[in-house]
DNA sequence: CGGGTGACTTTAC
DNA sequence: CGTAAAGCCACCC
């Protein structure tokens, strides 16, 4: 099972690596594109992260409400089935809000440079 | 191979 | 708080 994560091809695209720390995050926290980004090793091609969360298929696997912008704003909800969607399922894991953004400082979760 | 696009970020006005 | 521009890189046509 996870030994298949770790196992997969060292020549994943950037896109699978984005999608395997996504599937890191722990419940409750959140992370933000920049910073997945830079433990890829480019922070400026934090573009390809949410254009990679796009991408993905099985998005049963995949957080992706707990990818959010610099921000901590829910700059992908609009991607969801529905706009309320996103917020719903962070509220559900206990993320606080301040208007419409996370409150980062207690909920951001930096991914390991792996 | 080139151009358009985008779930981003930063700086500037 | 608003728009604009530049930088970055993968994907699609």
């Amino acid at each position: 099972m996870k030994d298949e994560i770790l196992l997969k091809k060292s020549n994943d695209d950037f896109s699978d690596r984005v999608l395997q720390i996504v599937m890191q995050i722990p419940f409750g926290k959140v992370t933000t594109y920049g910073h997945i980004a830079y433990a890829l090793g480019s922070k400026k091609s934090s573009r390809m992260v949410g254009y990679a969360l796009n991408s993905v298929h099985n998005r049963d696997e995949i957080p992706c409400h707990r990818v959010i912008n610099r921000n901590g704003e829910l700059s992908g909800k609009l991607h969801f089935a529905t706009p309320t969607l996103m917020r719903e399922l962070l509220e559900g894991e206990g993320v606080e809000f301040i208007g419409e953004m996370v409150n980062l400082s207690k909920h951001l979760w930096i991914p390991e440079t792996v």
